[in-house]
DNA sequence: AGTTCTATTGTAATCGATTACATTTTGAAT
DNA sequence: ATTCAAAATGTAATCGATTACAATAGAACT
């Protein structure tokens, strides 16, 4: 394998010279510059990044670690982080936690043993103070993902209020039964969604019935599974709300299996507009988030982090939307 | 932050133990050891793996190349691999490359600058050469796509047969006006799931009408437009062979709009079987690959050719399996 | 030509761990 | 106690690039 050292013999140079023009720091004469260049042609030389992380201690690599890549909202927050990233010569890696803490802590190592400049965290499973205590020494940011009473900076929506929104706009078309398939209840998401839901029920005060809060994993299955044990009650709900698209589309998967129709027999709503929620029929009304938006503000502000200024802002909260389709009747078809 | 030298120092050893101790290599007493560990507890000593990888010219880590990562059917064949990665001692890293063929080759670049010791390819849209030469240099494994007549080792279905397979399906249910929504046709799988329709087709004396094959991109809506021309056609075909499933379920959406169904009205079939595939109603009749197989094979072929082991056989095709469920007519619903 | 200042280039230390080779320690056998 | 081989440990070079600092070349001016 060529190294620097060797182009510069050839080019009759020093190695700092090389390097000048390789990394394209400092200055260097046009016919200098044009002989490095042409033995490193010659040479067909490529430079092993290796050395220049070590000694700049900077890999200008960041490391996004999602809880399922296979989702369709996860990627495209990841296109937002692509595009401001590469506009500022970072590289991107991924890696899937599958819904996984251990997997997640495994993941944030990365940052410890210097492989990636900064991390932004679409999941939050492992252990808060874990996350906690790598940010005091690393650039870590949160997204979609939040952690209570933390200084972590953060980009999400506020999940209370949007959970809130679609309950309401099931009670407005008139449903007072309304059961809800939550995320998991160790997760702040699940957790806010389901508050969300409680609040707009109580504020228009609908009875909310135990029974009808059944803890999901976010998973397709555990949706399907869920709106099984609704079907099989003597007085079943006739709207559900799921904390995510996957798990409303298990669930309408369900009620179709019991020859029900969505939104005639039961209404569904969902929760982060992936792309199937508009290709399924019904199309599924449910709460679209900013993805491209969060991305490239968590990126912002990883951005910011690296460089070490000081962030004006720690919590950013950004506008998600409602998208009123079919699977709650409000549309006709 | 904590340098292995320091470690030693508080251990009153050598940096040379400290670093047997840390990568468990070499001979060093039970005593020194507790010592050492002891020592780095105390300063909370995290190594800087880049140290390590610039002496050994070794990451430990693989790139995994994947053409669309909201895919689950990549994210399964993903799954295999990191399988026998960790089993290995491997990290997997992922880049989605968008299916773009640039963002591929950029991906590629990651060997040359020894930022990874391997590469899985799901995808080959970058030029051939660029390939080939690349996996002169450095261990490469194309998974899913292949490269004709090439010499880099490949894990794939044989997607000629599969085509055909299914394709016959749709014959033996007494089709014969069949149009196929293709890949793109400046990739083999593309070519040969065209190839394979033609090769049913022809086989069974139906005539292949130019105007039913529409090229695709892969895409749901290259799916969806493509199923619009057909539907607009004065002789529309009664069966739809899609190249693979995203494609398939865009033709499906089509369908529906124009209110006629599937597989009454127009029998569909799919490839690839991802999750939708079974979810989505009429559930879809489609080729299942083996993506966890495909995955951990290809990943063992890579750790051969990063031992620089010989192998002893290069191309691995593996069984595909035709899942006939209910978008074709086959199974009643 | 000599002086001064700046622009360019070179020398060598450096990043943090690993490891070839040298040295010391240990323990068993005599 | 002595010898010797094996085991444990230490010393210092090494991986490949970057960069602080030193040295030199070049330009501009008198």
């Amino acid at each position: 394998m060529i190294k620097l050292k060797e182009v510069a013999e050839l080019a009759s140079v020093s190695t700092a010279t090389v390097s000048r023009v390789l990394s394209n720091t400092g200055k260097v004469t046009k016919k200098t510059r044009q002989k490095v260049l042409a033995a490193m042609e010659e040479l067909n030389y490529q430079p092993n990044f290796l050395g220049r992380q070590l000694r700049r201690m900077e890999t200008k690599t960041i490391l996004v670690v999602v809880p399922d890549i296979a989702n369709t909202f996860f990627s495209k927050v990841l296109r937002g982080i692509e595009s401001v990233a590469i506009k500022n010569g970072y590289q991107v890696l991924m890696g899937d936690s599958q819904n996984n803490g251990q997997s997640e802590s495994q993941y944030l190592n990365h940052l410890r043993y210097k492989q990636v400049d900064g991390v932004i965290l679409l999941t939050a499973r492992t252990d808060p103070r874990l996350i906690e205590d790598l940010s005091d020494d690393y650039p870590v940011v949160l997204a979609c993902e939040y952690l209570e009473g933390s200084r972590i900076p953060t980009v999400s929506i506020d999940n209370i209020s949007s959970a809130r929104k679609i309950t309401d706009h099931l009670i407005k078309l008139g449903h007072r039964r309304i059961a809800h398939i939550s995320g998991p209840m160790n997760i702040i998401l699940g957790r806010d969604r389901l508050k969300g839901y409680e609040q707009a029920m109580t504020q228009n005060s609908c009875e909310i019935d135990q029974v009808l809060v059944q803890e999901g994993d976010f998973s397709y299955e555990s949706g399907y599974k869920s709106m099984e044990k609704y079907l099989a009650l003597q007085n079943p709900p006739t709207a559900v709300f799921a904390a995510n698209d996957e798990m409303a589309i298990g669930a309408i998967k369900a009620i179709k299996k019991h020859h029900l129709s969505v939104p005639n027999d039961i209404a569904i709503a969902g929760f982060d507009d992936i792309d199937m929620a508009s290709i399924l029929e019904p199309e599924l009304t449910t709460v679209a988030q900013p993805t491209f938006e969060i991305g490239s503000t968590a990126m912002e502000l990883l951005l910011c982090l690296m460089k070490k200024e000081q962030l004006t802002k720690k919590q950013y909260v950004l506008e998600d939307q409602l998208m009123v389709r079919h699977s709650c009747g409000a549309n006709k078809m």
